[in-house]
DNA sequence: CAACCTGGATTGTCTGACATTCTTGCAATC
DNA sequence: GATTGCAAGAATGTCAGACAATCCAGGTTG
């Protein structure tokens, strides 16, 4: 392996590498839903040893991205439209909440990256690259639970981001959808901006009404 | 598919039983806050090799019941009253939505069981093991988290039962906490019992209002 | 056709090893 | 005397290889 240029502060381990790839790899849809994955491949494929595998399938386990059966080993789940809404009922009681503390104590350099991160969805939302979608997506709602004075809230949530993102894929596929999604987290931001702590629950809320009826769509016209 | 009754013998794994030992190990305070875990001492005291004790160290951080800091290895956190104060907060979202829930929808044989968990939570309260109080009380919760109807929200609170646990574990060493805790719960309990959904949210949010009061009481008496 | 058996594939687990990184105590320097 | 620097020891990160237990598919047998 070449060395490669390294200045972050946190050394990566390997470890980490791989589970930063397979997360990113399972969310792309690289792995059909159901499918197992076979340890001696996945080592080959990432050019890691086993255990520094298993022990990457152990957090990604934890995240609930696959799952490990004994003597079956880790595949991805199918997951359900029922599990779907019960992470949309889930998103709704940490995402209302968050968004609502957030409209109060946001500073505005945060603001201001919330901001950003809403005209970085934008491009993608114009563009067809539904994974860009998905991961912008996934970072203006990471910046509000970021900052609504919660830490524990924020990691909750991140526990259920991956899934999230899993049916945001989906329903992002559909036609217009990317661009709605747009106008209400605009408006999930205007609310923030305004301090308007009302506004950004309802807006939050109204989003997530919107996203759960797209996702359930989605799921219909196809299994 | 039919009711499946859950006859699987789930064959405990060395690395599953490990975390189940280190989880108790960790929950009855048998570490102290802070300090680290050194392998190879773990290794030999549970009678693993470094491989499998490394992947149940993974799950256990994903749970957050440990740090992990590359090249530093892992570690107890150091629970600050600023966290448990956002996981009052977070317990409060959850519990709160899980009660109301579970008092329209829990079968009679479940609600059995919620009996059952709070006469054996009653007769912990009338000991003086801390533990066995902590484990029962999480047993109770865990029992209305799981027929709330949402696999997702008893998933999200599966992952903070273990911090709930240590904070438990403080506020009930109190005089007299123990008992007005079961008086809380019983409230908690009639009215799932009832089918009052209103009242169940009322009872839990109650129950936490005091226990974080406890809590809080527990914590300033020391640090 | 069903039940059984067998061989290959895969996982669970261990041992042992080595490079890298962190810690700590001591010495050297200012 | 305090700070800096360094070196030995400890602990972790990572790998390779091995073997038993288990699962699965396909063929065999009644």
């Amino acid at each position: 392996m070449p060395p490669e240029l390294n200045l972050r502060i946190s050394p990566r381990t390997v470890q980490q590498e791989t589970v930063g790839k397979l997360r990113l790899a399972i969310l792309s849809g690289l792995f059909e839903p159901g499918s197992r994955l076979i340890e001696s491949q996945l080592c080959a494929q990432l050019g890691v040893s086993r255990p520094s595998l298993r022990e990457a399938l152990r957090s990604l386990e934890a995240e609930r991205l696959i799952e490990i059966v004994p003597n079956r080993g880790p595949s991805i789940p199918a997951l359900s439209w029922s599990e779907a809404t019960a992470i949309y009922e889930v998103r709704e009681l940490l995402e209302v909440e968050a968004a609502g503390r957030c409209a109060s104590r946001i500073p505005t350099e945060q603001l201001h990256e919330l901001e950003r991160s809403l005209f970085a969805f934008e491009e993608a939302a114009s563009s067809n690259d539904s994974l860009a979608q998905v991961m912008t997506a996934a970072d203006f709602y990471s910046i509000i639970l970021a900052n609504c004075g919660n830490p524990i809230l924020e990691e909750v949530h991140r526990g259920l981001v991956a899934r999230i993102s899993f049916f945001r894929g989906r329903s992002m596929s559909l036609e217009g959808r990317a661009q709605s999604s747009l106008a209400e987290m605009r408006e999930i931001y205007e609310s923030i901006a305004a301090g308007d702590e009302k506004a950004a629950r309802k807006a939050s809320k109204r989003h997530l009404l919107k996203a759960k009826a797209a996702a359930k769509m989605s799921m219909n016209s196809e299994s």
